[in-house]
Formats: structure tokens, C-alpha cells, sequence
DNA sequence: TCTACTCGGACAGCATGTGTCCGAGTCAAG
DNA sequence: CTTGACTCGGACACATGCTGTCCGAGTAGA
């Protein structure tokens, strides 16, 4: 029961893309992040596989968001990067044993399965409630108005190691 | 973000030994369930370890539940399986990078943290109001009144292979 | 006293996440 | 138009933790 660590870094980069006007090249991200450039680029390519960020090529590449803040969920980033698969997968033990339930009275899952289903999607709806723009807000919220102006003179100006 | 297999298993047993008189040993559980014995031993030691269970040793041991199933949620199978550790972990990386916000600004936890914090207990409440009672409830009403009936008689008698 | 049965923790095997690397493609500049 | 350098994308090792197994310590009953 552990998420990729990659979400973290997935969301932090999603909340600086909103600030940034042209694509962000993900070694300048990384530089930004102060994480691996490899293993950052691999959860950029889970969010453009997934759509939620647009990738150029070339030489003023980089990534991209695909559509406003507003339109882009928390839930929508770990599902692209940590799969959308349910943490709890019912392997209907019911069905095994000298007591098993025959299959034709398993049509609906069972009494377990529906309680993880429920906590499940409790936790989705959650995440679903939060889109990138809030966390922006929140950001500025906590750290005053002049934090994205910040990053994006930082993203605009060249940068030598 | 996958659940240990485990934790399905323990569950089933948790809801079996509500049916339970005297103490099963954890063999019998793994014949019920049709899974592998010494697997299952893992999980059940897991489960005494937090307390949910008792063992009892010599002759006629193994396992019974404690306290009584309304005091036992499924959250707490899941903890004492899984380990009570939320699936995301925050790694301040706010705090690193060329544009790092100081130490001292970072009292409370960043925004992204708190949206997770907010799904992890989303998630944690609604296992928390699921019990083991409940479950043996629903199992009642999807299977008819004689499961656990079915059950204990088969736990009472002898069973060779 | 003895036996047989139970749990408990220590030991391998494997799958998935973590981290890295190099090649294909593309845009900009000269 | 050519060149060049920069970008992403997928394929390759490594590590951690879950999965599965085993045998020894302890205990209740005969």
C-alpha cells in the first residue's frame, strides 16, 4: 500500500507548468526540483501518454499542459502515473474450498469487496475534488503572490549549472 | 498502490472466526479458504501482533478474535496486515532546488501534501465504519442464514484430507 | 512423562518500482 | 538547404519489498 514516489514530483511540476507560457523542458524541471532528470522524464511521459501535458520537440521544446488548471484533477495525475488500477483486487476466495459458493450465486461481489470499493472510491472522489488550479491557489496562498512570477523568470532566463 | 494479497485472506478469517467457538487453528482457516497454510500463518501472526486476535498454543489452539466483531473495523485488519503507514509520503521537495522555500516558512504541510492527507483519511474513515460485524451481516443477507451455521459445523468436525 | 499439535520468527524467490542510458525525431539557426 | 544541437521516447540494469516456505520453541492434553 505505497504510491510511486513519482506523483509527488508529477504534481509539483504540473503546479510549476501553470505558471510557465512556453513548454518547460523536463532536465529544466528537474534542475528546478532538485530531482533525478532520467527518472522525471519517465513520469513526464506517463502524463503525455495519458494527455494531460502536450510534449514538443525540438529545440524550444519541452511540456506542456493540455488544457486550463481547472480541467486537470489530482486524480487525473496519479492515475497517469501510478495506474488506475483498484489497490484491492477481490480474488474470489469464496469460490475455493469445501465450502465454496457456487458461481452461479456470485453474480454480485462480495461483502468485502464492495466495503473496498466504497473506501476506494471515497478516496478517488477526494482527489477528484482537487484540480491543479487549487493547488495553485494554495500555493499562493501559503507563500504570498509573487512565487509563480518568481518561477517563471527563473523558467525564462538561461540557466549554466 | 497495490493492497498485499493478504489482506483479502485475513479478512475472510476474521469474518469466519465470528462464527468460531473455540479457537482454529490457522491450517484449518487455510483448508476453509483453499490457500497456501504457511502464507496465511504469516497474516494471522500479523493480525495477533495488533491485538485483533488470540493465539492459543498446544492441543486444541489457534486463533479467536478478542473482542467482539462490532469493536473490530475493517480498517484495522487492513493496518494491522498492510501496516498503518499512509500511502503518500510527502519528501519536501519544496525545499530543495535553486528556488527552495526556507526551512522556516514550512511549518505546515505544502498543498499537495494536504489534498493527500484529505484522500488518506477519506479512505481510512470509510473503512473505519465498516465492521467485521457488518460483513458477516452482508454475508447473512447475500447467502441466506445457514452459512455460518454451515460453517461452524464444519469447523467442529474432523476433517482428514 | 510423553506425545502430538500449535504458534512464532527466520530464510529464499520473484515481481514491481526505481533509476539510468542511448537512439529517433524535430525545430531553429546559419 | 545543410548543419547542428536539443528534445522526447522507449529499452536496459538495479534495488526494495511482497510472496511463499521452512523449521524450532512452547504448550495443552493423554
Amino acid at each position: 500500500m505505497k504510491m510511486s514516489g513519482g506523483v509527488e514530483w508529477a504534481l509539483h511540476c504540473c503546479v510549476v507548468l501553470t505558471a510557465a507560457e512556453h513548454p518547460v523542458p523536463a532536465a529544466r524541471l528537474a534542475e528546478l526540483h532538485d530531482v533525478s532528470p532520467s527518472y522525471l522524464a519517465k513520469q513526464l511521459q506517463a502524463l503525455s501518454r495519458a494527455g494531460l501535458v502536450q510534449s514538443v520537440q525540438g529545440h524550444a521544446g519541452g511540456y506542456a499542459l493540455t488544457r486550463a488548471a481547472e480541467q486537470i484533477t489530482v486524480l487525473d495525475v496519479v492515475e497517469a502515473v501510478d495506474g488506475a488500477a483498484p489497490a484491492f483486487v477481490c480474488t474470489e476466495i469464496r469460490q475455493r474450498g469445501p465450502l465454496a459458493t457456487p458461481a452461479e450465486a456470485c453474480t454480485a461481489p462480495c461483502a468485502i469487496s464492495r466495503a473496498m470499493a466504497a473506501a476506494d472510491e471515497a478516496w478517488r472522489a477526494a482527489l477528484r475534488g482537487v484540480t491543479i488550479a487549487d493547488l495553485a491557489r494554495s500555493v499562493t496562498g501559503d507563500y504570498g503572490p509573487g512565487v509563480f512570477a518568481g518561477i517563471r523568470e527563473w523558467l525564462g532566463s538561461d540557466h549554466p549549472i
